[in-house]
Parts: C-alpha cells; sequence; structure tokens
DNA sequence: ATAGTTTTATCATTATGTGGAAAAATCAAT
DNA sequence: ATTGATTTTTCCACATAATGATAAAACTAT
C-alpha cells in the first residue's frame, strides 16, 4: 500500500497511514501490535494516536478484542462526501437514467490504490450477481469490465505496475492469468469499452466505460450487468453506446 | 458542533475539528477564511493542516475555487466501515426481510450531533417521499418518527439540550414547534415506538422503533415509510412488532 | 493601476509529541 | 491456582516537530 507521503506534518502522516492500515485490513479490524509491525511505529506513539482517533470516532474499539476499526464518522463523512459536489452526486442521475432505460443493473466503479471499489449503484429488474457485491464492495484492478475499462487507459508503465502487483491476488480471485488481463487490455483500448460475457460469472455479462478526469486519467467507470442469455445482436453496442452518452455529459461538466 | 474534546495531540484534535466543520458545513466545501473563522486557529495553521489532510485525500480541494470539501479517500473508508461489523452490515439482512415482508421503503437511521441520518435504506414497491432522502440525508433531531424514536429514549437532560440547540432550525426545517417534540417524545415513551401519520409530509407516514446499544443509549433507529391510504386497523400496530422482533435479534448479536 | 482580501511561504521559538522503559492487564499452558 | 509470555497502557525527560507572527504572493474588485 503506497501510502501516499504528503510531506506534511508527522503526526498527520502517521493518523493518514494508520487509517488507512486499518481500512485495508480485514473488516474485524487490527490490534495494536498488528499495526505497530506494519506501520512501523513505536508502540506508544501509535497507542496514543489510535486512541486520539478513537476519540473522535474515527475509529471505534471493539473493547472486548481490543481491536480497532473505522469508526462511526466515517459513516456519517462517507455519506456526507458522497451528497456533495463529487463523482457519486454527479452520477446519480446517469445511473438513475441508465437503469430506466435498460432495466439492467447500473454501477459507478472507482479506482483507488490497486482496487476498483463500487461507489454507487442501482439494480436491475431482475437480480445478477456482481463481482463487487453492494456499494463499497471492491475487486483487485484487472478483474472485471469496470476495473479493465479504467486499467486499459492508463500509463503502459502504471498498468505493469499494478498487473504486476496484483498477479497474485488476481490468480486467487478467480484464476485469472495476467496474460488475459493484458488481451483484455489491448481489446479494450481498441473498442473504447470493456465487455466481459460470462467469462467470470457463468452466464453473467458486464459491459463498462471509463471516466477520465481534466487530465485524461482514468478516475471511475460507468457500466451494466445482464444475463448473457438477453444478449442480442448489436445489443453491447448499444449498452456501450449509452455509457458512452452519459459519460460525455459528466466529462462536460467538470 | 461540540467538537468532541478528546483530550488526545493538539494536532489532531484540530485536524478533526476541521473535518467536522467540512463535513457539517455546505458540500460545495469551506474556503481557508471560514475555517479559520469558524474553528478560532491561526491561518498557517489552519492551512498547513488542511492541505496535509488533502496531500493524503481525506479532504479535496476545489483548486479553482480554492474551496475544502471531503475528499476521494472518505468515499472508500464509509464504504469500507459499512461493510465492517458495524451497525450497517448488522442491519443489512434486517432491512431486507422487512422490506420483503411488507413491500414498504425501509430505512436505518443514526445519530449524530444533533441530526439523526440515513445509514441505509431500502426502496419499497412504491415511491414515497421521504424527510431524509437517500443515504446520507439528515434531519434535526425531533423531526420524524426516526429521528424521534431515538430522541425519546435519551436521558431527560439530553433531550432537553438538543431540543434548546436544534428549536430553531426545527421550525425553520417544517414549522415544528419544540412543545411538539415533546409531546411526541411522550407518547413515544408510553408506546415504545414513534409514529407519524401525515403531519410532516401530507400524505406519508411513518413508525420507527429505536435500536440501543449495550448500555442502553438509542444509538439509531429502523422504520418504515409509506402512504397513509395504506393505513387499515391494526397496520400500525403490526409494522412496529415487525421492526421490533428484528430490532431484538439485532440488539442480541452485541 | 490601486487598494483590499485571501492564500502561501518563511522561520525563530517553544510547546508539543516522542519513545524508552516499566507497570498493568490479558492470555496460554501446566 | 501459578507461572511465564504477550500485549496493552501509563509515565516522563527530552528534542524534535508543530506553531504563529510576519511577510510575500495571488486574487478580486474598482
Amino acid at each position: 500500500m503506497p501510502a501516499s507521503s504528503a510531506g506534511g506534518s508527522q503526526l498527520l502522516d502517521r493518523a493518514a497511514l494508520l487509517l488507512d492500515l486499518i481500512a485495508d485490513g480485514s473488516p474485524e479490524g487490527a490490534s495494536l501490535k498488528e499495526l505497530v509491525d506494519l506501520s512501523g511505529l513505536n508502540t506508544a506513539t501509535c497507542h496514543r494516536i489510535l486512541n486520539t482517533l478513537v476519540g473522535h470516532r474515527l475509529l471505534a474499539r471493539d473493547d472486548k478484542r481490543k481491536r480497532y476499526r473505522l469508526g462511526a464518522k466515517m459513516f456519517i463523512y462517507g455519506a456526507r462526501a458522497a451528497r456533495g459536489p463529487g463523482l457519486i452526486s454527479r452520477c446519480e442521475m446517469s445511473l438513475a437514467r441508465l437503469r430506466k432505460k435498460t432495466g439492467e443493473t447500473t454501477h459507478l466503479m472507482a479506482r483507488y490504490n490497486h482496487d476498483s471499489i463500487c461507489l454507487d449503484r442501482r439494480d436491475g429488474e431482475c437480480v445478477v450477481q456482481t463481482l463487487t457485491g453492494s456499494i463499497g464492495g471492491s475487486v483487485p484492478l484487472g478483474a472485471g469490465p469496470g476495473s479493465i475499462s479504467m486499467l486499459a487507459f492508463l500509463d503502459r508503465e502504471e498498468q505493469e505496475f499494478i498487473l504486476r502487483a496484483n498477479a497474485d491476488r488476481l490468480a486467487d480471485f478467480r484464476d485469472l492469468p495476467v496474460d488475459k488481463a493484458w488481451r483484455l487490455i489491448e481489446e479494450t483500448r481498441g473498442r473504447g469499452y470493456a465487455v466481459d460475457i460470462g467469462e467470470l460469472i457463468p452466464g453473467i455479462a458486464g459491459v463498462a466505460v471509463p471516466i477520465l478526469n481534466e487530465a485524461g486519467v482514468p478516475v471511475a467507470s460507468l457500466g451494466f450487468t445482464f444475463l448473457c442469455a438477453k444478449i442480442a445482436p448489436g445489443l453491447v453496442e448499444n449498452y456501450a453506446a449509452l455509457l458512452r452518452a452519459e459519460i460525455d455529459l459528466i466529462e462536460r461538466r467538470n
């Protein structure tokens, strides 16, 4: 986890590092010892920072098991952040329209470290299994069309770095070999959007188009998940065009 | 905003204060000047802290307008916190079951400062207008059954404090006089659950039951929102019993 | 251009956070 | 229960890291 070295203030940097470690760890939380080992901080310092964060409810502590996990305030901040003029609220209308037009499950994924995270989603008429599950779910970058569509438009160098880092997790996740990811990246670059037809979850298909920021770097993606059985000639292309149109609207509003 | 005075480390306390101020402010964000005025911090200090937080993406900065708002990482943390063994995931099944049994819009509200926040929700068969809107929406404590059900089971002292603090906002929000809130609190304490039938939003009714923590303090509530037209003898009582049953399950799992 | 406001950068000073070390608390095994 | 190992918590002298007065730079408005 490249814990962003924001040359700022030591204490804050350390607190941010701990938050990251806890967020990236098991949802059951982490013990002081674990965090000391992971962060390399002095035990006393670590303890003090953690407890201050608990005091502010940025972290919560399971008193019985003495484990630290993300606190109640994170719900609030997360929810508030989503209401602000960020990606989620900018995509809200698009998700609703796309769901309405097609009746399919629609989602907004974002890149975070080496993962792709589901930020928002609208369930379709028929319930389909998705890779990420509901809001907040994540998959390693490289798995699934939402994730591939972002990966495909990064620098070659960054792609290599991420795929190398994720190789094990991808294999672990769904027996995905890295060279398959490379093939999908190539195809996606050519087409402009990513497609998966029953390769990851039998019977389930997905299409996704990346959202680029002002600098042209992919930060998120919009996509559909639906049943392979629904596929008819031109359907995938049609879905991709719908996504593209919404993203043009979103990107224009930068 | 009683910015929790966790006798910890100065810098962290200040950072937490700034996060709170930004989270509670407009979703458009706050300028340095505004934050300096609100926090009482020295300009340079404030600036330094804010920029460190931006570096860690806990805050984001609109470079054009120079305004600070909650950052991308808050999405992530919020989403992760929701997946952890916290309230949201513990209530997930309950919300789903309640929605399935009744077909009504179901929601989980939590207390945060003097507000009641929507943490999660399942939309019902027919779309109904709700006070809080979608996930993340908030109302002043005292407005709506979800909020009243929590307020009703707090200490007298705390109730008084909160209602006094919220008086203006309640009046502003939906012309709610404080004495009406007191009446509702009394009724709710007697019944064990809160009810509103078309008083806040014409034609819309709500029932809510509080969730207490180990110490017996209300931390959240589970509720239904539905059309007044649906009401038949015994329906409200029935809904309350369904909520009660789910909450018994949730509280037992502490 | 000019004045007023807001945001950044600088830097000597010291209040603040640090970490070693030791005390409590907790756990594991007999 | 008793002991010993591990983990968490408290304490405090010390030095470093954060502070805030001040000044420079960047905007805004006139």
